[in-house]
DNA sequence: TCACAAGATGTAATCGATTACAAAAATCGA
DNA sequence: TCGATTTTTGTAATCGATTACATCTTGTGA
């Protein structure tokens, strides 16, 4: 039994499930396809002949003819981001059910990857595109736009004629966390974004200012500190941190990955959180269910993210709406927990005389 | 400047090239995939109209003619865990570099939807397949090995003819994990399993028992949870755990995501940790850097482990070797850190009366 | 200059399905 | 039963590349 040359399976067509049927291979074509178009009768003999045969279509042949590749390229920035991971299930249950399949992008947080995914989509080997980035890849000659294929730019807004946006409200979100730590008394606050050059970074920075302008405060009640959406930029956020001789007590880290690494490394040096800092993240990653303190965050709806994006595209890619008609714009919840607090001044001022 | 139509991009074929460069469609296609083959002159004729056209081949025609599809599917159990995030990244770069894509089947935990992706093998979607199952996926009629595809075992030995694993030293290091406990002065120990019907899980619990035996325990030394490899397992172990009479002092948790859910459960219980208990995970994922405190882990080679498979798997697509003798194992590093230490009887005694 | 080998290019078959169109069979009413 | 109509089936073109084989060029040595 067993098998002795490597891939020795024989392959079967679909002339042959037709000679084994007696038919043309229109027939079983349609068949399988479109079942209404033939004969009971002619329907059972070929289907006897498919099972028995083992047939199964070639698909690369289906796709030639038929000029729909049936997959979807999805972008992702980096892919051990959770984040992303938890958007793409919900691409994942949508894309799927409608029988798509995903060839994932990776582009690990390099630019110099995106070639790549241009041309695997300039070469039409999908039929659509979702970014999970916040722009739209080049590859030196071309972008995908080029490519002709329907787009929908998710986690954040492509400010191009014809790209629908999935995203949710960064910009409102990021101010009302804002609002919130000044409800509880901050009055100095830090920001922790992530690159500049993303749009999502430029809308919740926005919203971050809108916060601050809203409840009384100018440029100069805030310091920023910068980097890629990863556990060390708050990590190296709190190393700034904690040289200040005028800490800041109410934090909002532009993702919570930031923020888990920022509270990691203050309380660390005995800082305490919320006593001492207030700190607030954005995504809703299932980690922050399980730091100490439970993280506040502003929860994105991930999933449904993923599922509205899909969805959108399977209408573009089906034709069925005009691009301009799509965009969407979720909305995020402020998860209040245990990061968070009322400013207790004294305590503040005691420490840092006691670690300065 | 605006463009009206939808997907309005004229699409360009071999033979406009050939006629645009007066050569026939043959010589274009060599000067593509087989310059040496082409005067120079020519060359650089047919590259110019190739410019000038902006062709890119149809990848579908191509892999049609070819039998090559350039892709290889990666089953995961479940995208949203770190760990197979981490493979993939390894796997990415190196398919990637061969020219490959990757086809991502995402089973979400749940085994019904392995079908789909029986499909896809089948109908020649993919040259090779990569599992970080530790099973072959079933339609119900076939499995996986029908389509006579290359496939590489990921994460857990297989043990099927023709199919070589990638694995790591699972069992080794559980036993030594087991073993550091018990030196640490631990008698009572517990154990936080995967869903049993995993292989992975078989031989982890392998290692575990041996380790057992090894330090002169017996069955009766150790209780066993089980669930699968995610947070709330870890949760629902500690309520298990509160709720004991003699509690355990050493735990091993098949994965970090439990260990980090059973820390965080029972510290929010007064139980500290290390002294009141160790907990030891397994995977080494970047979230258990940012744990407080920090998780002591079998550190798994993650990316390694996906570079290799990835590597393997290329070998095998090309022929260039007989699967029997790929199979690897790869070594895990124990990291001691913070949630592991000694026996405090005295502290853990008292304890016990007081919260019991 | 010519014969012949080596190299470059072209012609047409091929991969395996779908589908427009043509042809055959079934159905129906008179 | 016959012809018209509808339904079912078959024939062959098609999708867009690659490549075996045939043909034409070029180069070499006598």
């Amino acid at each position: 039994m067993s098998r002795k040359r490597w891939r020795a399976v024989k392959e079967i067509r679909i002339a042959d499930v037709a000679q084994l049927a007696g038919v043309s291979t229109a027939t079983v074509s349609r068949v399988l396809s479109d079942p209404d178009k033939v004969r009971q009768k002619t329907h059972d003999l070929v289907m006897e002949a498919v099972k028995r045969s083992g047939y199964i279509p070639n698909s690369t042949a289906q796709k030639l003819r038929t000029r729909r590749t049936m997959n979807v390229l999805v972008i992702a920035p980096r892919l051990t981001n959770p984040v992303f991971a938890e958007i793409l299930r919900g691409v994942d249950d949508e894309l799927t059910q409608s029988g798509y399949g995903i060839i994932i992008g990776n582009l690990d947080n390099r630019r110099e990857r995106e070639a790549r995914y241009v041309d695997l989509a300039l070469s039409r080997q999908v039929d659509g595109i979702l970014l999970l980035t916040g722009y739209i890849p080049q590859n030196g000659t071309r972008s995908m736009r080029d490519s002709g294929l329907p787009i929908v730019a998710m986690c954040a807004a492509i400010p191009e004629e014809g790209i629908p946006h999935v995203v949710v409200q960064d910009r409102e979100a990021t101010r009302q966390a804002v609002e919130y730590l000044a409800r509880l008394g901050h009055r100095r606050f830090g920001y922790i974004s992530g690159t500049l050059s993303s749009i999502i970074e430029v809308e919740r920075f926005a919203g971050f200012q809108e916060g601050i302008a809203a409840a009384g405060f100018s440029q100069n009640d805030f310091v920023r500190w910068e980097g890629p959406f990863v556990f060390s930029t708050g990590v190296s956020a709190a190393e700034s941190f904690l040289q200040m001789r005028d800490r800041p007590t109410g934090i909002f880290a532009a993702c919570d990955e930031s923020a888990i690494g920022f509270i990691k490394s203050v309380r660390a040096k005995r800082v305490r959180v919320p006593q001492d800092v207030s700190v607030i993240g954005f995504d809703g990653i299932e980690y922050a269910d399980y730091t100490e303190p439970t993280l506040t965050t502003c929860r994105q709806p991930l999933h449904e993210l993923g599922c509205v994006g899909a969805d959108v595209l399977l209408k573009l890619m089906h034709n069925q709406m005009k691009p301009e008609d799509w965009s969407v714009r979720l909305p995020v919840m402020l998860l209040e927990r245990e990061t968070t607090g009322p400013v207790l001044h004294k305590d503040y001022q005691s420490l840092r005389r006691s670690t300065v």
